[in-house]
DNA sequence: CTAGGACTTCGAGTACACTCGAGGTCAAGA
DNA sequence: TCTTGACCTCGAGTGTACTCGAAGTCCTAG
């Protein structure tokens, strides 16, 4: 199968292709006349990668990920990440509420919302260092990263 | 109040502070001697842009929504961004009991465990055309980040 | 008065995840 | 045979969300 045909059916491009075997997300992809022939080996990889990449796992982590494919490590991160999206969705959750109560509540401006806003949320008041989670890289990955 | 505790009080960097201004994610702060001084409306816009980043508001997502404060636009944005969160959890809790499946039935290597994979996945069936969602830019902002 | 630290602007640099373009190759159909 | 389209590599470019460094300013303590 020649790199369109599993792009279309993959619903990824051509060059993401091309881009994931030089990362080394997919083994090397062997040639025919120059070109790419995807067997099912790798086709299959393709499709574990793209669900990694669709369940929110980076680059480096998806190499991570099927570098330890069929180990314990594996589920590991896996559940890390899982947690993460759920922290995720739940700060999304807290601040959907917030907003349809403001917007319940008919403010008269940013500025008021604002002081009901602060006086809601924990912003501004709790432990003046350490913080910043979940921006930037994942604590679950860090190492291998580093060492690239 | 000057840059480094408000920074410090929220957990942001005095730089990320400067560019959320530049960006107008919130409105100019008032200067005293050539320095900013937060006064109450500035701390509680910052208090908002984190919220709404800690939420997973992109920064022109961001800009957006306190553009459009006590609107009920604001409300179909927040709502969508939760839709699309609550997509990627589910995502990822199917690729995690996929993957926990695999685990336990202690599959010999990727290639056969990719062989399990493309039997439950629908990766590479179904319609080859039109996918590719929650990556790259959201449906719901298209249209402002466009415009700039 | 002077040293130090926190602040200022500005432009450049960074990581991620691709995407694009140039310049060339290969294979199938008219 | 020729053309067309899909493919190849390589290097550069893109957008996001900052971060960093240089060079200079301001305020406070000693």
């Amino acid at each position: 199968m020649k790199i369109g045909e599993v792009a279309r059916r993959c619903g990824v491009s051509a060059s993401a292709l091309r881009y994931y075997e030089q990362e080394r997300l997919i083994p090397p992809v062997p040639r025919r006349g120059g070109r790419r022939e995807f067997d099912d080996r790798s086709v299959t990889a393709v499709a574990v990668v793209q669900l990694a990449r669709r369940a929110g796992f980076s680059i480096g982590e998806t190499r991570q990920l099927v570098g330890e494919f069929g180990r314990n490590r594996w589920r590991r991160l896996a559940s890390r990440k899982l947690d993460e999206v759920r922290e995720t969705a739940v700060r999304l959750q807290e601040m959907t509420r917030l907003l349809e109560k403001l917007l319940d509540c008919d403010c008269p401006d940013l500025d008021f919302c604002g002081r009901v806003i602060r006086k809601r949320s924990n912003l501004e008041k709790g432990d003046p260092k350490e913080r910043r989670p979940a921006r930037g890289r994942s604590a679950a990955f860090t190492r291998e990263e580093a060492s690239r």
